[in-house]
DNA sequence: CTGAAAGCGCTTACAG
DNA sequence: CTGAAAGCGCTTACAG
């Protein structure tokens, strides 16, 4: 810092206006001057100052990510930190930089939110959330803020968002099972708060339903989504005295202590019961036997979610859009029955 | 927005002055005056423009995270969003935020940490980096920027930086796997790119003299240091044709990978070959066998990076602080052998 | 093609 | 205890 636009006018003996439209390439500034001002910002290293930018046009070219954090463990799964990849990595290429708070409650998503938004600090908001009841999703559609969800939201016309299609994700889970010779078959990790859960169990429901085999309200089990409660899900499942041939955990580490629960009770991954994930964690090939799953594609819904908001602040028509990333059923060898 | 201190300033018939110095809390405002005012303010919904302050106030109360992205999959290592958490959760106390920018080769890195410093946008930096040569950590002080390594660097004694002891660690998961019975220990994942791995090896190097066993190269194989090329790492030493007693694995990404080789080929772990990681990712309790690790606390790293730069932030006598952050051996079954 | 001037929304030294 | 004014470093409508 120190070097500012008058000292390039000063050096370059033009005015500041002059300096400024050269930086913007503004076609009015001869190509003489132009390059006479370029060389001297050059030898006196001169960085436009970014904050004095901003406002002047009332824009900072700054998005803020808001995530949920502690509370939920989000932050501390890997898709979390691929979705960021994916935001920045579009975000760079418009020139754009990118604001992370995370929150660790509803009460200071709704603060910070509020802070973002009105301060003049950024010029749009991706919300990595899928609850159910999202205070700030109604907030910034009322003052009408520039902003994504990743995650489908309960009032989905209304609002910009990406996701999976995780109806179609639980679909083809069901239906994978069912086709390797499982018919009662546990479903772990609903949680009522998170639509993604839901969405899957719906999946998970009609797949059943298409292929006649009835719904079980014992084998769902409520729980945690992102955590390592996958131990004490099958647990509940196996002290009621069922052994299901078929597990459908909402992430793959649910699956995995899931796994580890089975194993420990002498039942053997697949043989005795096929087990499945979602989300496709890094370890997931490497975990033992190697795990089915999904991969979600989050650095995709990070990208996307951006190019959203990219053509959101660029369009003059006001529209609600949505963008569903492809998933991809990844078949391993726990659900491999023999 | 769209609400000034103009506007408070008239709806509370005093001179922006006046709010803007009861806004910060200066004593000199009078307690009448003070309430007036914060009720206007509340009634309005005013937030002051954080652009407009920082330009007055040549500070903006962000610091920049800059990460090496895509290339080294640093961004999908579990620590990584740790550490952002423990940086987010200390700058949050002190009513910063965190810009966030993932760079992909050391010229990008450049080019971000030139324009982070020179555009006024960041009151500094932290740089998550263990690179052995970053051009940027001499760059940061020439200019005498403020800012923090995470990643013990090369220079360290011109540095502000935080880290694990990487060599004690080393040591102390060698000797344990001495203690286990384990003579020839193999060594993963060394990387001369990353201090991390060479301190480690220098650890584990020492642990081995202390123990009277000599360094058998043949044991120590370079490879990535985050990844999951450990499936390789221990290929290439079975097929030297060595079976070690013990295998230490820069990551416990890599620990995964190498077990899953060794069972491939007929060896249990731990009763043939003890295999440990480090980092402790949240997997390492579910994997079969559960491993053992070294838990680094990447909070901690994060949140005391963060109370670094505080510290010279708020200091006048310049000095070059370190911490350095406790780490734990995780012991579980794969290194016990019977 | 270029410049002088006003303005973005704050803060703060100076004056009273 | 409060206000008028200058300044932070840019951009841009207006004028030439």
């Amino acid at each position: 810092m120190g070097v500012t636009i008058e000292d390039i006018a000063k050096a370059a003996n033009v005015s500041p206006s002059t300096v400024s439209r050269a930086i913007a390439n503004n076609p009015r500034i001869s190509e003489k001057t132009r390059k006479k001002i370029f060389k001297i910002i050059e030898e006196m290293n001169y960085h436009p100052n970014y904050i004095a930018r901003s406002l002047a046009n009332k824009s900072t070219n700054i998005v803020g990510v808001v995530v949920m954090g502690t509370t939920e463990k989000a932050f501390q799964h890997p898709f979390f930190p691929e979705i960021l990849r994916g935001i920045a990595s579009v975000a760079y290429k418009n020139k754009y930089k990118i604001l992370i708070s995370s929150v660790n409650s509803l009460d200071e998503e709704k603060q910070i939110v509020g802070e973002l938004t009105q301060s003049g600090i950024t010029d749009g908001i991706i919300l990595l959330s899928s609850r159910v009841k999202d205070p700030s999703i109604s907030y910034l559609s009322d003052i009408k803020f520039p902003y994504v969800i990743v995650g489908r939201p309960e009032n989905e016309n209304e609002v910009n968002w990406v996701d999976n299609d995780n109806v179609s994700i639980g679909y083809k889970m069901t239906k994978h099972l069912i086709d390797m010779g499982c018919t009662d078959i546990a479903f772990l990790g609903v949680n009522s708060e998170f639509i993604v859960t839901l969405d899957r169990l719906k999946g998970y429901k009609m797949a059943l339903a298409d292929h006649n085999i009835p719904v079980d309200e014992k084998l769902i089990v409520e729980g945690k989504f992102v955590d390592d409660a996958g131990y004490e899900l099958m647990k509940k499942v196996l002290d009621k005295g069922i052994v299901p041939s078929g597990v459908i955990a909402c992430d793959d580490f649910l699956a995995f202590g899931a796994i580890k629960y089975l194993n420990e009770n002498g039942l053997k991954v697949p043989d005795d019961v096929a087990v499945a994930g979602f989300n496709n964690v890094p370890l997931s090939n490497y975990f033992t036997p190697p795990l089915t799953s999904v991969e979600i594609n989050a650095f995709s819904l990070g990208a996307k979610a951006f190019e959203l908001f990219m053509a959101g602040a660029n369009s003059e028509f006001k529209s609600f859009n949505r963008a569903i990333i492809p998933a991809e059923l990844v078949i391993r060898e726990s659900t491999q029955k023999k």
